[in-house]
DNA sequence: TTCCTTGCAAACGATTTGCATTGGA
DNA sequence: TCCAATGCAAATCGTTTGCAAGGAA
């Protein structure tokens, strides 16, 4: 993200915020830039080590707990299990998901409008068979990131 | 899973197992059964109630570590973080999740062939691009299903 | 006999919560 | 002042593991 989408994002965020009547502290606004600096969902124990252990574990899940509450944060579970958070889509936009099956790293990736509407299509469809209503989807792209690849 | 699709699964589990000298015990036999009957990946404590606790927790969770390190059966998580199994696609053939966000029910969907090209190719496009190699990709669609929208 | 398998109980680790304290509007 | 927010410690809960007993080849 860059420092004026941050900009952007922050005085979105705030709003989401005080709209519920919920402060915007220093550890709360410390995890908002630490995700928006981060290239994929971090986990709670990641995010503690990002900020020196500035914030204590047990107030840090509440601080996600009270961010996701709001719409902030987003909230999915990696391929061990951990929770992974990052801003949610409608601040860092609609997107996709690149895991690494070796490291673990999960990465954003973006996809093109006329590829998106092909997918919302589809999943629509699929959805509607199904008896179902559709709201999202999710979609992750297992495989082998490059380092992993040369290492 | 029709019976005729189950007799043969169990023959190719049996040849999986066997191939890495582990026994296709009783239990072990249960957990396929359930889990062929399954619409859905299932949680460790539903078939731990599916087999009317015949099958203590230990060793269902080290059963079921057993048949996913002989890829018989694939693990994931669902949105609360819970390990979920299901037979590996291997047997069950390529397919991707709805979900209902409401119950938090996944079930099991087909896609159709010319479909699950497109997808593929969309994929493995994503993943060059990233640097990446893809091996695979799922697919979760989440929505509202049939019973909670009546409801 | 030789291992694989099982069951119980205890241990683990990520996450949550009770409670007393702190701090901002 | 008043209530949200915080930090510590203890509790939770899904899951894993140590160990001794059971069972198949």
């Amino acid at each position: 993200m860059t420092s004026r989408q941050t900009e952007q994002a922050e005085r979105e965020v705030s709003r989401l915020l005080s709209a519920r009547g919920v402060r915007f502290t220093a550890a709360r606004r410390q995890v908002i830039y630490a995700l928006a600096l981060a290239t994929g969902p971090m986990a709670a124990g990641e995010l503690h080590g990002t900020l020196r252990g500035r914030v204590p574990l047990s107030s840090l899940y509440r601080t996600l707990a009270v961010l996701e509450e709001a719409r902030v944060l987003s909230k999915e579970h990696d391929s061990m299990g951990i929770a992974r958070y990052e801003l949610a889509e409608s601040l860092l936009g609609h997107h996709h998901h690149l895991v690494c099956l070796t490291c673990g790293e999960v990465r954003d990736v973006g996809i093109d409008p006329p590829t998106e509407d092909t997918v919302v299509r589809l999943v629509e469809d699929i959805a509607r068979r199904a008896g179902y209503r559709a709201t999202g989807h999710r979609i992750d792209i297992e495989g082998t990131c490059a380092s992993c690849l040369t290492a």
